[in-house]
DNA sequence: AAACGTTTTAATCATTTGATTAAAATTGCA
DNA sequence: TGCAATTTTAATCAAATGATTAAAACGTTT
């Protein structure tokens, strides 16, 4: 079994890749089958282990870089000094629908996957750290301090607008079929929300 | 391979049936393995395909037995014609955090699992109809017509009050390790939002 | 206690599934 | 071109897993 100084091949390796993280994404870890990521990539099973080692491997992969580009955006807007408190909360969540929008199994496989290994949100991603040292969180402190918000514990905040947020694409199955909505109808709600998530947050804030 | 007039076993039969629902609900159909259930209930493997036929069977009865549970609970409350929309707002959320106290994973099962069959929702235990022929749904319509809340789709209504309520059990891995909380402090939480939420929604449905 | 139906067990099966191997095909380059 | 490294394939392995079987244990009735 060969393999020395020369890169990879970039396509095969990322045919597999991009498979890969549809498949995870769509079944999580425990139902999905390599077998079914090669037949989507459109190569011969031997191949994923000969360029990622094991199906552990490639989901630990699969699930560090669709966790690393999350955090990006978080953190992306949750550092910036220059935009008010209630201008981050409505980049956020435009930008996350926007993104989520186009991947929107990512939610559920996140909370599913999470649990076989939250410390990787500490010890790998750092997210405490983003979120807690962020001119976010010190607007918010600030806010609370000088009575321009109400006085809510910082963690009540961060689940509202993640409920607000991502639950939606968390029970999309659900919500679909309970509302019969088609796909389109309930892209069009997440697109109302985006104006009307940043109304009832301040609503929520109101001193 | 007998099997004929007489009730099977209660105890064993319940025995499996315990075990069942809490590895399913902690793990998932895909990752369960049918010997892990039989070593939770103490039974021999072959037993529970003699009381149950099979993983699916299995798997289908408990499936069915949790949602029917959640399902009466919403329909006693939102049928009932002698409280306000509040009130029903209020028994909804003070219910439902209790009961998922008890079994925090429902939730996450409950999404994770439905999209294979999301169609049980409506043939099997009505949830459509449940909800929107209700003296809810009707106390809503007619209180967005009477301005006395504001006119949101009661679809954005219904993502607003399970994000609430049910998001922060689907995401307790996550949030408990990003807010470094404790089970209690998480439980602590819980049983503050039995106050907020019911507030939360006044001020988003004021007019 | 004998007979019969029911429950439980140990052993085993067949299939699925992740992984490996050895050989073939392909590529890069001296 | 020819050679060496790399990539790809078909075939196969070993372990895991859901399910079955045949026999043993148990309980109830007469």
């Amino acid at each position: 079994m060969p393999k020395h100084k020369q890169a990879i091949d970039a396509t095969t390796h990322q045919k597999i890749k991009t498979a890969a993280r549809m498949v995870f994404h769509q079944k999580g870890y425990a139902a999905t089958r390599t077998r079914h990521i090669a037949e989507a990539a459109g190569i011969n099973l031997a191949l994923l282990n000969y360029y990622f080692k094991s199906k552990e491997q490639l989901f630990n992969l699969i699930m560090l870089e669709t966790f690393t580009e999350l955090v990006a955006t978080i953190k992306e807007i949750v550092t910036n000094p220059n935009t008010s408190l209630h201008q981050k909360v409505s980049n956020l969540v435009a930008t996350y629908i926007d993104q989520l929008l186009q991947e929107p199994q990512i939610p559920l496989f996140i909370v599913s996957e999470i649990r076989n290994n939250p410390q990787i949100l500490v010890n790998t991603l750092q997210v405490p750290n983003i979120i807690f040292q962020s001119a976010f969180a010190r607007q918010y402190a600030q806010s609370v301090q000088n009575g321009s918000i109400a006085p809510l514990p910082i963690m009540h905040f961060l689940m509202n607008l993640l409920g607000f947020t991502v639950f939606p694409f968390i029970a999309q199955p659900m919500l679909q079929t309970i509302g019969s909505l088609t796909p389109e109808q309930f892209t069009q709600m997440m697109q109302e929300r985006k104006q009307l998530i940043p109304k009832w947050v301040a609503a929520l804030l109101a001193p």
